[in-house]
This record gives C-alpha cells, sequence and structure tokens, in this order.
DNA sequence: TGTACATCAGTGAACGCGCGTTCACTGATGTAC
DNA sequence: TGTACATCAGTGAACGCGCGTTCACTGATGTAC
C-alpha cells in the first residue's frame, strides 16, 4: 500500500496546496466569504475543478481552519521549545509573543479562527485537536511550573459548579495533574490574550494605544503575575 | 423649525425603525453580511425602497451599529444606576452581567460590534462615543473608588511608552483623574471581559465549561480584585 | 515489454439562485398663497 | 378655506454582476496481465 507516491499523487498534493494558498489570500482581501469561483478563477481552472479536490465550500474552509490552528500552534510549541526548559517566564513570553506574531501575520486567518463563526459551517470534531495545540503548550508551562514548585497553587475559593469544571477540563489528556485554582487562573488569562489580540487586530486599540508591542509585553507580564510565573 | 411632526414624518421614522429591526432579525438568521433585498422582501416592500430611508447597505450597517452600542451602553449604564454608589463591587457586577446578558441576548449583534470587522466596511467617527459607552461606565466606577480611596493605586512598574499612552488616554474626555496603573488594570481586566464573552458567544467553552453562569461571575470576580474592588 | 482497461483531472455548459444600485414613473401628502 | 405646486414614498424594470454545485465529456496517467 505504501509505494513510492506517482506523478498523479505529487501533482494532486501540490494541488490542494495551490488552493489553500489562494484561498487564504482571498481570506485576506475579502474576507470570511470565501468565494470557490474566485479561487478556480485565480488558479486558472473552471470553477467544477475545484471539486476534484474539495467536496464543498465547507471542506475547503475546514481544511484552511484546521491548518490554521495547526500553524499557530506550531509556531507556539517551536517559540517555547527555543527557551530552556526551566526558564518558565522566558516560555510564557515566547509563546504569546508566537501567538500574537502568527496572528498580526495573518489577521484573516485569525479572524477565521477566533472571530465571528461564519453563519451555517459548523466546524466538524477533527478541528480540535488542532485549535487545542496553541493552549496546551500553555498549560505545557504552567504545569512544569507546578511540578518544579515554582508555581504556586492559589487559595481561590472557586463556587462549586466552578471547581468541578475545572477539576474535569484538568483530567482532560495534556491537562492532568494541573490543580484547579491553576488551571482557573490560566482560563482567565487565556480570554484576556485573546482578547486583547482581537481588540488589537479588529481595531479596538486605534487611539488609544500607539505603542502597541510595548503594550502587548506589559500584558504579557501582567498575565504571567496572574498565573504566578512572575 | 421644530414645528409638530406631520404624518409623513411618523411615518418615516416608523418605517426607519421597522427596516432596523428585520436588519437585525437578519442579522441573527443569516450572519453579518446582511442583505438589503431580503430585509426589503421581508418588510413587504420593492428593494429600491429602503433606499428612501438609507443611501446604502453601509449606512444601514452603520446605524445598527450605532444602536448596538448605544443599546448596550444603556444596558450597562441602568444597570450601574440601579446600585448604590458607594456599593462599587455590586456596581462592577452589575455592569459585568448587564454586558453579558445584552450580548447572550442578541449573539448576532454583539458579533456585529465585537467580532469580526466586515471588509471592505470602515466604521465612521461617528460610532465612537456610542462604543465608548459601556467602557465609561466602567471607568466610572473604578474612578469614584479612587476618589473615595477604595481602589487603591497600585505601583505596576510600566514601561515608558505604555505610561505615555495610558497618560494621554486618561486625559480624554471621561477618562480624567485615572491614574495610569489603574487604568493600565482596567485596560487589562476589559480585554478579559470582552474576551471571555466572545469565547462563550463563539462556542469557545462548549465541552470545557458546562455551568457557564457561575464560571462567568467567577471571572467577574477575578477582575474585580485585578482593578482591586474586592 | 506491450497492451487493454480503469482511474482520474479538468472542461464547458447549465441550473437556479442571489446581490446593490440607478432611474423614470405614479400617486399621495404637505405647504404657501 | 381652497387651490396650485412642490415634496416625497414606493413601483417596476433594468444593469451588470456574483455565487455553489451538477453533469456528461475528453484526454491523459496508472495498473494488471
Amino acid at each position: 500500500m505504501s509505494t513510492a507516491p506517482t506523478a498523479r499523487d505529487i501533482a494532486r498534493a501540490d494541488m490542494t496546496e495551490r488552493i489553500k494558498t489562494i484561498a487564504r489570500a482571498h481570506l485576506a482581501s475579502d474576507g470570511p466569504d470565501l468565494s470557490l469561483r474566485a479561487v478556480a478563477r485565480e488558479l486558472g481552472v473552471v470553477s467544477s475543478a475545484v471539486y476534484r479536490y474539495f467536496a464543498s465550500r465547507d471542506e475547503l474552509l475546514t481544511a484552511l481552519i484546521i491548518d490554521g490552528y495547526d500553524s499557530m500552534g506550531e509556531a507556539a510549541e517551536r517559540a517555547d521549545a527555543a527557551v530552556p526548559r526551566r526558564d518558565l517566564m522566558g516560555r510564557w513570553m515566547a509563546l504569546g509573543r508566537a501567538a500574537r506574531a502568527w496572528s498580526r501575520d495573518r489577521p484573516a486567518e485569525y479572524a477565521l479562527l477566533y472571530g465571528t463563526p461564519i453563519p451555517g459551517y459548523a466546524a466538524p470534531q477533527d478541528t480540535v485537536p488542532s485549535a487545542q495545540r496553541v493552549l496546551l503548550v500553555a498549560v505545557g508551562v504552567v504545569r512544569d511550573g507546578v511540578e518544579k514548585g515554582v508555581v504556586p497553587t492559589p487559595a481561590d475559593r472557586l463556587p462549586k459548579a466552578v471547581r468541578a469544571d475545572f477539576a474535569r477540563v484538568a483530567s482532560y489528556p495534556g491537562f492532568e495533574g494541573l490543580p484547579p485554582t491553576v488551571l482557573g487562573r490560566l482560563m482567565s488569562v487565556w480570554a484576556q490574550l485573546f482578547g486583547t489580540l482581537s481588540f488589537e487586530l479588529f481595531g479596538r486599540y486605534t487611539g488609544a494605544v500607539l505603542d502597541l508591542d510595548a503594550f502587548f509585553e506589559h500584558e504579557l507580564r501582567t498575565m504571567a503575575r496572574h498565573i504566578g510565573l512572575l
């Protein structure tokens, strides 16, 4: 079964990539209402040809979404891996900066992942693992901190229902061993991180924050302090 | 000039409202790509008739956006006003809850205001005052706290550029007198608030947080603690 | 190694829709004398 | 109070576009014997 790829296989993989690349460019210029016909036009191919590669517009969107999550996740993973394991604060800052850099480089893809959901489109289950990758990098940093005794387990008073939710999440693969209060703080900070990114990318800081780089660094430190990394 | 409104004036105001109401319903069911023709159809009127009331689709969108900001702002103002002035924590919680309730009642409008910007549409300057209303409610609470000596001015170390930005914002009308470090904390918390709302409304907590009400209350308290209201 | 058949990529036409905006028009409402 | 004229709401047709998806087809590539 695993024979060498034929010329057709190679051409197919190549074409699939080209479709996605052009589609990404169209997301950037025309917004989230991706047009298959426009993609085909730019590919120099008749619109029905695209159906050899994606069964529908939604399937193409799903591929773009999964790619997007994986790409951001990988960027964060690489940033984290480049810092010595024990430098937890350095790892947190690196992953935050990576997430921001990735998003600023591809605002349209960021919007696809973290902005308004596309009406009538429901992301299938297979996007979930990719979507979790960035978060799992942060979980890794925090968990290392807890294990090494650097990150304290705060005595936050959690309402029963909230504690139960946190405890359940802390039993999911990749989250094991995170104390509920620590996980809770990470979740707060996570909303803050993407809230800040959305505010920046969607233009909510225009006129208020001029030095966005410095501001984001400051926000990242604030978040680190809240999780106990600083 | 300010004579009694004629029958025509009344009909015009009524029709304008009806257009906006139907448009809001369409935002909810079909997403942010509002169709003038669909609105006209539902109004039982030929599509060109809408142009008597709005010069273009963008102008209608702008009206919806301004209305949305005003509506959310007013909800927050009223919630705040219903709590005794000196109960700062109560006021904060009330405004947070009001923002969430408003958003959950009209997720499509929330997305219009805080989600992915519409491609090709640039919000004109006259949306700004309305957009600021919710935030100004929070600023009011925090400033009262500072004036009464209840909210401490933290000694956060701010990078020069960041401090300069905060100081400038603190000179804008409505923000006067907020110490830069306090404003900075409010801005952090603000991103967290809308990050949380977006996560909830855009479905990012599904499978993780079951009791969203309890979770949000907990988040609001976390934020209050960070601003020094608790 | 050569041939016959199956697989697959891409074509081109069509189906059945949708859209925003303009324009000349009719008929009703409002205003000035 | 009554009439003449101006304003405005809504019509209907048209312009010039766009879209996703299906289907029968040609011609090239791959596979089994």
